[in-house]
DNA sequence: TACGGTTCTGACGGGTCTTCAGATACGCTC
DNA sequence: GAGCGTATCTGAAGACCCGTCAGAACCGTA
């Protein structure tokens, strides 16, 4: 993904265009930080970037696109988080396995936040675009989560009631969600390492029938 | 909460006024359904209802505060799920009950999903006004769920690791996640009730510790 | 310095936002 | 069921945003 970048007309763009785009790109991400998607203009847009609004309409059709890109840059990102969830969560440290995917997960949100947020909203508009970009982000995690719950499966160890995929669903969707919400966490007192400590029990359960 | 509404100059509003508001606030709904949050113009909502845009702005500031209406509203109508879950979930029937309490769940969520979604995502986004209204929402089960899982951790059935409102919060998470994609789990050939089994099971074995 | 292609933008027609002051029509009284 | 007062609605207007295009500015090259 991330081909390279090509103008509204079509042409390959040189360094210059390509400077001038990822400074719309970054000023996007601002913006969508300080205001929300709701309240995103393509003048403001410019107006940070100090260029004129026919400068972006070169770039994006509109400013879904550029938040789509966005989307797209941040999904690369997911391969960040592989290697913690290649290694086997059976053996005798399995619990600080987990506990090291929870923390990537975790500083992986943070790092994206406010571009997943509006990615899964669009998604769940039915946006098809949004929806593969979001796909292609947890094509990377949940098949290997869906295998460990059916080798625990096997061995007896999580019941064979559970629709495995379902339940890698429904792991991942609570940690994706609950980042969200670190904030009201930190007002209960619930601190990070807690929380991180919860969430890695929760998944180490679910997903390897481990009791925790 | 939804008190007696108020014209935006601060009187107090007569049926007719009633009717108007009530229509502009079904329009927006509707249209939200129809193009999402992003997508969603005064001008649209008063020509759906047939009237002029400065009618809008009789009742409401803005489109947001339209739509901050609507999330109270679909919070009210989190008092259908509470009888679900003053049950105890401990007696032999328990997987019953949760399971009961997972299906009211996602007939509320089917109900107010498109409202629901924009309200998480103003709410995350900082948005206080929001972040109020989804913080009463969750008021109303939360606590609950948190009480089931310390009873659990009393009873040793539960790891005394485990933070019990973090988990509780978790539990919740991720029945509202999943409940955003039965469209994928759908199109996987998962069952509308292979998914609320799936949730009930996680959910049941998440809080109350019973081995499911 | 002059040239050619790439990149940027001023300016425009068309739409939306938001606010008033004035028009309308509801529902109340007689 | 006519007339009236007020609650409610809206046309019109100024400001701003959208999206496009033709032409201006810029940059690298020779």
């Amino acid at each position: 993904m991330t081909e390279p970048a090509l103008a509204s007309d079509g042409r390959v763009i040189g360094a210059r265009a390509h400077r001038t785009r990822r400074k719309l790109l970054d000023a996007t991400a601002k913006l969508l930080e300080e205001r929300g998607a709701l309240g995103l203009r393509v003048v403001d847009i410019t107006r940070e970037v100090g260029t004129s609004p026919a400068t972006f309409y070169q770039y994006f059709p509109d400013v879904e696109e550029a938040i789509l890109v966005l989307a797209d840059e941040a999904t690369d990102d997911t391969e960040a988080l592989r290697p913690f969830i290649l290694t086997t969560w059976n053996d005798e440290d399995g619990v600080g396995h987990v506990q090291e995917f929870v923390g990537a997960f975790m500083e992986y949100w943070d790092r994206h936040r406010v571009i997943l947020r509006v990615r899964d909203l669009r998604a769940e508009e039915g946006d098809d675009r949004f929806w593969a970009v979001r796909r292609r982000g947890y094509a990377a995690i949940i098949p290997e989560l869906t295998n460990k719950i059916e080798e625990a499966q096997l061995s007896g160890r999580v019941s064979k009631e559970l629709n495995s995929y379902a339940a890698a669903a429904a792991a991942m969707a609570m940690l994706e969600r609950l980042l969200t919400y670190r904030s009201v966490f930190r007002r209960r007192g619930v601190t990070k390492e807690a929380m991180a400590a919860t969430l890695a029990a929760i998944l180490y359960e679910t997903v390897t029938g481990h009791p925790s």
